[in-house]
DNA sequence: ATGAAAGCGCTAACAT
DNA sequence: ATGTTAGCGCTTTCAT
């Protein structure tokens, strides 16, 4: 592979003259750049991005950290962020955690050495790793990663009061709902507090399902399901992720209780997925592709040294209607 | 940050030193490697990986093409994929083209700028493409790049005898068959021809519906599956990909047509995401932990130059009985 | 407008 | 066993 030396060679001119046609940064004569092009053409002359990396010490790779890929939420996620980043001139580097809490600290030590520019996390940080450490902008989804850390987050109040508000209407008096254990105060977990608080005012009792989030399997989804809709067969509604809901639902159906007449089923996410189900899970629906956006603009302002970068945002949530409640 | 001279210095030592130390390359002894390794903590220092790139002429990141995330099958492949690079110490790239055949070719250039160290492609060549300018190795998922190029598949074969026995088992006389259009003669085309064969062989009358095999979205799998389902009402059978399949049960399920009694249903795929249908797709399930494991090691061993690696691996598929047929 | 030369931070060959 | 030095391929002053 030819480099730029050898193109220099070939056109007759300096290296410098080379790099600076090349980058159209600083003054080349006409003929001068034409010889140039000419010599990159016949010598099939294609830069070392490498070495630049080097020299500017950035590598243009941002990594993507999100538990797993077989959850369609953080498929989709992945998919919008790395469109944005495409638009911005970056890389994604994906990492799926697989519960290998080790993954995330080996992510950040690729940032201390370069490797990559900058993170977006869709996991929660290591316990034993010292946020202090982190010198490279980093940029959370729905995680609570330090005082730092931007967050880009769903509206989930909204979206509590808009499933508190289904269940109330269509007259459920005992809803199993399915959490995570809380852990480090994620903002994604204040949508079940909020769901928890207008169900009692309303004097709907709730029946607590913990579930691990970090474990996002079919067979996890279904296995759990089963238990608790067993254990507590005499609930009249139940509220999860779009994808335990749907499980919910398919459970339901083999078990013969009907759906939404005996059994009402409220999802949250609003993954397309989900929406093959039949009856259609009425769901809340978060704004994923700007939920993306938004993280990756946080991230290129950081990267950029911008100051006032937003700490939270948070994104609309709309009710998608479905046949479930 | 400091390099590895201010640790040099602050060693006391030189730099050969320090990088044979830390490299466990090379004799060193005992109290030096102590009094690095104490420089190393002192200073905080992480060695730059670009340097290494520029050194090295490689980068460690592999680019992983799919058409599009929000497709189960494919997430799940790149799930698989970056666990197994991972595993031989590269990093996954992603790139979903979404339809934007130019990401294909702005990734082959990735290539000759020594961005990327290889290529994992899950999507058609661009037409536009001379792929005698790819000098670094590709290895492809279920499509044909040419005659150089490895290719991972699913044992097509096998998948579309055992579709087809299930139709004839089932007595159906009329299927309805979603394929897309036959292009690149990929790998994966043959299992429609077949199950095609097979079912004309015990005369069962098929009816094609072609689809985009590049548009992945729940709306086109909706919209298709409800047109041709109308237009051919009186078929017994459907047979297609999980997605389709999963639409095809949906639509199936809201005109009031019971499935398996009035319509029989199989997919191909073995998703998951498809076992939350009630009741359960009927699927021939393709390994993919394995197709992503088999592509990653032959382009390791491409990377390493061994000469003969397989042109073709062909990985086992199963039948996955579930209630839709 | 252009060439020469000094790095970017590291590795490895060569001395000692 | 360890220090010195010459690159890896590029960008960018600094002269001219």
């Amino acid at each position: 592979m030819p480099g730029i030396r050898e193109v220099a060679a070939y056109a007759g001119v300096g290296v410098g003259t080379v790099s600076r046609a090349l980058n159209k940064t600083g003054y080349v004569s006409r003929e001068t750049k034409e010889k140039i092009d000419e010599a990159v053409k016949a010598l099939n002359y294609h830069p070392n991005e490498l070495a630049r990396n080097l020299y500017r010490n950035r590598s243009g790779m941002i990594g993507v950290v999100v538990p797993d890929l077989e959850n369609p939420f953080f498929a989709k996620f992945l998919k919008y962020t790395e469109i944005e980043l495409y638009k911005q001139g970056y890389r994604a580097v994906v990492c799926n955690t697989v519960e290998i809490s080790s993954r995330v600290e080996e992510l950040i030590g690729l940032m201390n050495q370069n490797v990559l520019d900058g993170l977006i996390v869709g996991v929660d940080p290591p316990e034993n790793v010292n946020l202090k450490t982190i010198r490279k902008p980093v940029v959370s989804l729905d995680r609570n990663w330090g005082e730092k850390i931007p967050v880009v987050t769903s509206d989930n109040e909204k979206g509590g009061r808009l499933v508190a508000e289904q269940i109330v209407k269509a007259g459920c008096k005992r809803v199993l709902v399915f959490e995570s254990r809380p852990r480090m105060k994620n903002p994604f977990e204040s949508r079940g507090k909020e769901v928890k608080k207008a169900l009692e005012e309303n004097h709907v009792s709730i029946i607590r399902a913990e579930v691990e989030w970090n474990l996002l399997s079919y067979e996890y989804y279904m296995q759990a399901v089963e238990k608790y809709l067993s254990i507590f067969d005499s609930v009249d509604a139940v509220f999860a992720g779009d994808m335990i809901a749907a499980a919910a639902l398919a459970v339901a159906q083999r078990k013969n209780i009907r759906v939404p007449e005996k059994l009402k089923i409220m999802g949250f996410d609003g993954l397309d997925i989900a929406k093959l189900t039949s009856p259609v899970l009425t769901t809340i629906r978060q704004d994923v592709p700007q939920m993306a956006r938004r993280c990756v603009e946080a991230l290129i302002q950081l990267l950029e040294g911008e100051k006032d970068v937003p700490l939270l945002q948070v994104c609309d949530v709309v009710l998608d209607k479905g046949g479930t409640i």
